[in-house]
DNA sequence: TTTAATAAGTGTTAAAATCACATTTTTTTA
DNA sequence: TAAAAAAATGTGATTTTAACACTTATTAAA
């Protein structure tokens, strides 16, 4: 059956993920050697291809949980990367997401058959084709989106200290903050819950664990908000 | 040849195009009559298809150019919309790119082949597909962009009065504005360069016209810097 | 020619937000 | 019991933001 749409060109279009995690002190990503041609032996973002029957968010959620095996994560889409010659094999579109999630509780269940590693993102290696520019704009992506949601905690453990919380927004923004300020703005936020539990493996005084209020917490990611750090 | 992709699903690549105007008064966007089945005679952006030899930037250009006649437009891309079913002949990805344009330069120039008109963004029509979401997407990023880039400049003559950017700002944000706290947030910005000439329509006393300083201005879009108004 | 009308132009002050900054507390281990 | 280590905590100065009203320049009408 033809229609008006025959003459046009149809082109592959590639889903790559960039995955963020935090080990307590470094931003990290998710990276795998390539185990095809070309360009095989080299490190890449973990990544696939669209099938005609589920949309860019269903895509990215499958080749994530086929690559790693972790589910239920927090995805947003990021950017389409179409230069005609960004892969040399076919011309492909890819569109790219990012992820957040926390290292601890992801690395084991972490699917074996790829040889998936965590990089540092300060020194991260040199990746294959147009990768290296995605994980560039999802940096920026996400320095943007701790101002406007309370994103941060998806790459935290279920409790945290508030140093630790702390930590993790220096690595997103990749400077340092006052503690006392950060601490009263974090609280201005009102989705913490501090617990009557301490962590003693950081110091000999020991500090407070906190989690979030699950309700607030979903209020605010779906309002949003401004967070200036 | 044979590669390892050969497996993989192919699908059509759109482009669809939100154009905002400004007439002084409102924001507009840009919208056609469709003249093909299927949603004939509906209303919808201007779209077309990325050919494989082109980039996506390449693509949204050519097409805004081929169905409008403008040029050396501001666009950004915006998002990729992916529903199975967005649009019911074939399965299709569109990305959304949107574009900011001085209605009046550009009205003239409007290609007469296609049914192009400008609709008030508040009180839009209904759109095919999922246009609407776009629009919505593409006013929400507009809003984002004031506070990051001088943007809204892109949609006023070369040369406007303190009174028009005002209104522009209005009706991007859609919100009323305090004329003495704008005119000194702008003015901090240093973008602009007040003329000697004044503009005699909308008063007696007349108000003196402004256009940017093209050195500064390029500096500060290229830059990052936050404006709250 | 005077007056009425119209939008333009212009500063100040109070409130809120931000930033910089140092000491005390708790606990463990030597 | 003293020393060490990180946690916890508040204030004051500075900057930014927000609210607010009268005077000026000009033209058209009386």
């Amino acid at each position: 059956m033809l229609n008006s749409y025959d003459t046009e060109d149809k082109v592959l279009l590639a889903v790559d993920c960039i995955i963020f995690g935090f080990d307590k002190e470094d931003l990290k990503i998710l990276l795998i050697k390539r185990d095809f041609e070309p360009e095989k032996g080299k490190l890449s973002l973990i990544g696939g291809f669209l099938k005609k029957s589920e949309n860019l968010d269903d895509a990215a959620t499958r080749i994530l949980n086929h690559l790693t095996g972790f589910q239920d994560i927090y995805m947003e889409q990021l950017y389409a990367f179409s230069e005609v010659d960004r892969d040399p094999v076919e011309r492909t579109i890819s569109v790219a997401y990012y992820a957040l999630i926390n290292v601890e509780n992801h690395t084991e269940e972490l699917n074996q058959d790829y040889d998936a590693k965590w990089f540092s993102v300060e020194n991260a290696p040199k990746l294959i084709f147009d990768h290296d520019r995605m994980v560039r704009r999802a940096i920026s992506r996400l320095r943007y989106r701790t101002a406007t949601k309370p994103i941060g905690f998806e790459l935290l453990p279920e409790k945290f200290t508030m140093r630790q919380l702390q930590k993790l927004y220096e690595a997103i923004l990749s400077k340092k903050l006052d503690k006392r300020n950060f601490i009263s703005k974090i609280n201005s936020l009102d989705v913490l819950v501090k617990l009557d539990e301490k962590d003693m493996l950081s110091s000999r005084k020991g500090s407070y664990l906190y989690k979030f209020d699950q309700e607030k917490y979903m209020e605010k990611s779906t309002q949003n908000f401004s967070l200036n750090l």
